[in-house]
DNA sequence: GATAAGATTAACT
DNA sequence: GTTAATCTTATCC
């Protein structure tokens, strides 16, 4: 297996196609979580929606590590967000999980969010922080390392990926970078 | 130093 | 459909 720097040292919207379908790994308590990768979206320094947009300054600062990595931010001072970093070292880039279809651990998942259980367990980038207890001290962690891993399996067929424009942005709305595979319930909005 | 806006969610009416 | 919850960065005084 190459490294996961090597691997998504790509351009970011095919990286985040690569990352669509892999599978997010989380221990904890002895317990382990595993989820598949359903919907991510693609930010990148040259876009004005993304945080890297004004430079390695701030909570971005991680988005220009070299890739794999994880960058969590606080989304509306209450959701943690994960993102996986792409592209080599200086380049600020990223991939948003949006969402993720349970594998293992549901019943912890579930704990976490406070009992509710069914397809609005992950559907959504702050819930899917919230189902796998990441928070703000994981900023920055390399995902090739305990207690949060990433393994990317084979690039999903095209006609198994819906390419689309991002949600919840207002500032380069035309850019259709948000990818999500076909047919999933866990999949935040079709 | 102060303020506005945001890659959202859940609980209301 | 509407709104409150809540904190960080950027942008202006």
């Amino acid at each position: 297996m190459k490294r996961l720097s090597e691997q998504l040292n790509l351009p970011v919207e095919i990286a985040a196609k690569k990352i669509l379908g892999a599978v997010i790994e989380r221990s904890v308590n002895g317990h382990v979580l595993r989820a598949r990768i359903v919907e991510v979206e693609a930010y990148h320094q040259s876009d004005a929606a993304s945080h890297s947009v004004t430079g390695p300054s701030g909570r971005a600062k991680t988005m220009f590590e070299s890739a794999g990595k994880l960058y969590v931010y606080l989304s509306y001072g209450i959701h943690f967000c994960c993102n996986i970093t792409v592209g080599k070292l200086g380049e600020g880039a990223g991939v948003l999980i949006r969402a993720v279809e349970p594998l293992a651990g549901e019943s912890i998942m579930m704990i976490n969010r406070r009992g509710i259980s069914g397809r609005n367990i992950t559907n959504g980038p702050g819930k899917v922080g919230q189902a796998l207890g990441i928070d703000r001290t994981f900023d920055g962690h390399d995902l090739e390392q305990a207690p949060i891993k990433l393994f990317l399996d084979d690039q999903l067929p095209d006609d198994e990926i819906v390419q689309s424009t991002r949600v919840g942005i207002s500032k380069a709305v035309d850019t259709p970078w948000r990818f999500y595979i076909k047919h999933n319930p866990y999949v935040s909005k079709l």
